[in-house]
DNA sequence: GACTCTATCTCGGTA
DNA sequence: TACCGAGGTAGAGTC
């Protein structure tokens, strides 16, 4: 990690073009060759920067940085204030928990939580217009194509509409329940889900865990 | 804009529940308030953060970032390596060019580059969801919605179906053609522009500026 | 404040 | 590699 405070200049030039008048910020190397350019505000995005890998170059009053795509970030340097190098080693990463991964995971081990009867056919359904989260039978044998969010929005509503659309369209399946399941479910959501034929269901997280599994563990373990 | 390179341990809790192990990294603390924990690599996104506004409360062992939203920080420090404070000024703020706007004002004033006998009605023609990038007239005097994208997706395309029901019901333009241009369009919402009988059009953002501009300079500066 | 939409979106998964 | 969807999306603009 490379930490230079400068009073610079800096010109984007790629996905689109972006200038930087004078002034002092914080210029970030990390190991990995990106380069980042940080005002001292406007949240943690940083005003300018350059993936990895892109190629360095550094004369007395500037900096070049291009990559293999034809982008070209220029620094011009007026005065350094301060420079700083440190080894930070190896990173273990982050660990996420309570994405809609963990949610569609829990549901897909669970589908009787969803309904009663309910069984899972597949989760990750293809379709022509992407994969529906499950595909399940109900305690009838008719197929229910389920979307999953943690915030159900009204994208998501459409997102399953187009699912079922496609499912239809498969005389095996025909005609498919759609069910738009979150931890919360927006009015609007709610209001064209009706309007759509849809069900919307809200589930809690953690209550699902407390239901059993269909791959139920001898040791629990926590 | 304050840096601590530190060896610390991580942990969130808000939109979800994150935890970083123990490692060296680097803590940036803007004059805004707002809180970033970076690894040396992976781009310049922060493993963790905190936006503006918020609290931060120092203990000799730990930092805690609490947002009014429930939103919890905790960095617990386990060994500071390098401790820096520097006064930046105002910053002039960034200057952008070549994005979405600048495509929709290319297109706004050579409509005729859409589809021979194309004329502008007017650029951002509002709607009761939003408003239409572009609204314009056929050589026929049929009312045609445009929606421009830099990359066309599928979000863009129900966007488009959206304004076209709207439009629709507005008896002076029904029946409504709509017309989706991007510089380049993905495959399934290309499918999906298909069955919604939405036309798909791929545009070059230099051969754009080639063409005639209905507002002609005497004197082409470049 | 709520809603809408863009983004050099970033990032991860998958075919 | 390209494509596709999620994101603690963030951030800007509008109403």
């Amino acid at each position: 990690m490379r930490l230079v405070i400068a009073r610079c200049t800096v010109d984007y030039q790629g996905r689109l073009t972006a200038h930087l008048p004078e002034a002092v910020r914080l210029l970030m190397v990390k190991a990995d060759g990106c380069v980042a350019v940080h005002a001292d505000g406007g949240a943690f995005k940083p005003l300018n920067w350059m993936n990895a890998p892109n190629t360095l170059v550094e004369y007395p009053d500037r900096w070049e940085v291009t990559s293999a795509k034809g982008e070209a970030l220029l620094i011009t340097i007026h005065e350094v204030l301060s420079e700083q190098r440190y080894d930070f080693g190896d990173d273990p990463g982050l660990q996420k928990d309570g994405v809609e991964a963990h949610l569609q995971e829990l549901l897909a081990e669970r589908p009787w939580a969803l309904e009663d009867g309910m069984s899972l056919v597949r989760r990750e359904y293809p379709t022509s217009l992407g994969p529906v989260d499950l595909l399940c039978t109900d305690s009838r044998g008719r197929a229910v194509a389920v979307e999953i969010k943690r915030r159900g929005e009204i994208d998501g509503v459409e997102q399953l509409t187009r699912y079922r659309e496609r499912l239809d369209m498969d005389s095996r399946l025909a005609p498919v329940r759609a069910m738009f399941v979150a931890q919360s479910i927006a009015p609007q959501a709610r209001t064209l889900a009706e309007s759509r034929g849809v069900e919307a269901l809200e589930v809690d997280y953690d209550d699902l865990r407390q239901i059993e599994s269909s791959r139920p563990r001898l040791f629990d373990l926590h």
